[in-house]
DNA sequence: CGGCATACCTGCAAGC
DNA sequence: TGCTTGCAGGTATGCC
């Protein structure tokens, strides 16, 4: 389920139950997700305070306190593309939660690809599953985890006050990779996957397939068409957050809930159905490996598509 | 460096 | 019904 809306949920359902809470002890059940778990990974959680979870792009970062003796760690989380969290109470806090409106979460059986429990302070347990495991879990210097090479190289955070035209005109201009490939590189904008970079350029009226210099005049000034795409971008981005993310193939928010931005999906998965902006029906085609969902009508410039024109 | 294909891994739906 | 195939929200890597 996992770009920028969806992770932002999960650090959203997470808080509350991890932040300032002790690390009781964590179970690591297999040697490694996409890369191994770092040296002695559950043992230097044990015992930590966590500080505080943050979010950059579709990362997850976890500001842990030392122990006596160990100084403060970071942890870098990402969900790959099937990971997600589960919370639930374990038994110190089921009494606590039979009362009315208690946090409860409805599954409570462990699953298969149940990869890492943390046992939390004051009896919640949080559950990471992930089938595909190209989630990880890396540590990171406490001191500057940005720099870690993971979040380094990541570019603009489109929830920030970064995003603006000329910012997305500065990084595109010149580009001849085509918009779609442009948005889903993350060294040049972070947080958008698939499914958003579809949205967004449906909303902006721009062809996936024209070039990413599109968005910068000769001058490398913003044209009209970056400020629709940033505004695109943060509307998408916006209104997905507050639905609680998009809910695909039965993956579940951290509390149980269903996101339910996908209902409002204009044109991703919708190939055949009409555009909701001009009835013209939504067309997919295949991009860098990846379908990408649009409407021809309402999204331009768009070049031949190798499509064969009659003389 | 830019651009593209491939690899990683499992589950599911569609097609035969 | 059962098998095969293709596709799925991600990123890293290697090749031209």
């Amino acid at each position: 389920m996992p770009e920028l809306p969806e992770v932002e949920t999960v650090r959203r359902g997470l808080a509350p139950v991890m932040e300032g809470r002790r690390i009781l002890s964590l179970e690591v059940r297999r040697p490694d997700l996409r890369f191994p778990f770092p040296e002695g990974f559950a043992a230097r959680l044990a015992g930590c305070r966590i500080a505080a979870l943050d979010r950059r792009a579709k990362y997850l970062l976890m500001r842990l306190e030392g122990r006596e003796g160990q100084g403060p760690q970071a942890v870098i989380l990402h969900l790959g593309m099937s990971g997600s969290f589960r919370i639930e109470t374990g038994a110190a806090a089921q009494e606590a939660a039979r009362s009315p409106g208690a946090f409860h979460h409805p599954r409570a059986k462990a699953a298969a690809h149940d990869h890492v429990v943390f046992h939390m302070e004051g009896g919640m347990r949080v559950t990471y599953n992930d089938p595909r495991r190209f989630g990880f879990m890396v540590m990171a210097d406490a001191a500057d985890p940005f720099s870690h090479p993971l979040l380094a190289g990541l570019g603009i955070e489109p929830l920030g006050n970064e995003l603006a035209p000329e910012r997305l005109a500065q990084v595109f201009a010149g580009r001849s990779v085509s918009l779609k490939a442009a948005l889903l590189d993350q060294k040049r904008i972070a947080g958008l996957g698939n499914i958003y970079v579809c949205e967004a350029l449906w909303r902006a009226g721009l062809a996936p397939d024209a070039p990413a210099s599109v968005l910068a005049d000769a001058a490398g000034r913003p044209t009209a068409g970056a400020a629709r795409l940033a505004e695109a971008i943060r509307s998408v981005l916006t209104e997905a957050v507050a639905a609680g993310g998009s809910t695909l193939r039965d993956h579940i928010q951290a509390d149980g809930s269903l996101g339910y931005f996908q209902h409002t999906f204009a044109v991703y998965d919708r190939e055949g159905a009409p555009c909701p902006r001009c009835g013209a029906p939504v067309e997919r085609m295949v991009q860098n490996g990846r379908s990408t969902f649009f409407c021809a009508a309402c999204q331009r410039p768009a070049p031949a598509r190798g499509k064969k024109r009659r003389p």
